[in-house]
DNA sequence: GGCGAAATTAGACAGAGTCCAATTCTTATC
DNA sequence: GATAAGAATTGGACTCTGTCTAATTTCGCC
């Protein structure tokens, strides 16, 4: 259920007009900018760093600043297309998957993985401290290679 | 069971000579610089940033560099005296709690606060990709104030 | 088409962290 | 305690991610 179809016999401009209404849907108004920035998340559905969302972008040729790249992804967050993933001490990575999963990082790679949310339970955990409330919880296994 | 009493009735002194048996144990050859920055996070115990530990350190008159706190930081966490908190998108912070633990962040004030490891267990984890082991499990629970 | 609001942009700026070659310390040995 | 070799420290330049701003362009609507 996800918010785009990604197979791979889609038309661009249906494909286009397709995220053009996701945006919508989400409060957000679609642009020519915002729509190439959905779609290179969403045609993808990896983990992608801002500064690899501008490169994938301005592929074919220059069309967006690093301005906004930045203004959307962080409008795409606000909106709840996307989710931030914090495992990279230098970077923030965007995640088109918004159900609860949780995160594979491979710390020689950098490369991270899903972990689907609902075969997981955590158990133990304390209250929240006093007048807080849970505003998301990450999980994070680190592996490298072994041997 | 940690590395150094944090009574409050320590002689500088022998803090200072504890500390450097600490840090020999670890492999880590003594120095000044090194001493004064194992003391600003084992005497508070807190979650320090790189930078929070350069201003502790040179509180009384300048005695350390920026580069050395980083060299030394990176240096205490290979040695395993203190652990890396990745729970900020723009700074590291320091942690010498090196039991197995967890951490609420509080995205509002950026308060770090631990989670007694041996309480929570995490049923249902996957195997581990191919040829990947373990290096770390890193639950954080973000928290807010309600309302 | 024309208008006001919203979005985009270049480029300056800020902050965390890295790097390097020159200098200063440690530590082992005598 | 003096010496010498290796290890650690240092200022400052540099890189990278991300932010900000004021000027321009585009969008939605009449
Ligand atoms: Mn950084
Ligand atoms: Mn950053
Ligand atoms: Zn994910
Ligand atoms: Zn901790």
């Amino acid at each position: 259920m996800n918010a785009v179809s990604t197979s791979a016999s889609v038309r661009p401009e249906d494909e286009r007009a397709s995220l053009s209404e996701v945006l919508r849907a989400h409060g957000v108004g679609p642009t020519h900018q915002r729509i190439e920035i959905a779609r290179a998340l969403f045609s993808r559905m990896t983990h992608l760093s801002a500064d690899q969302v501008l490169a994938a972008v301005n592929q074919r040729h220059a069309e967006t600043s690093k301005a906004t790249v930045y203004n959307t992804l962080k409008l795409f967050v606000e909106k709840g297309l996307v989710r931030e993933v914090i495992v990279d001490p230098t970077k923030v990575f965007y995640d088109p998957n918004t159900s609860p999963h949780h995160h594979f990082y491979d710390v020689e790679t950098g490369e991270i993985t899903d972990i689907d949310g609902d075969r997981i339970s955590i158990l133990g955990l304390p209250a929240l401290p006093e007048g807080k409330m849970a505003a998301g919880v990450d999980l994070i296994i680190r592996v490298r290679s072994s041997a």
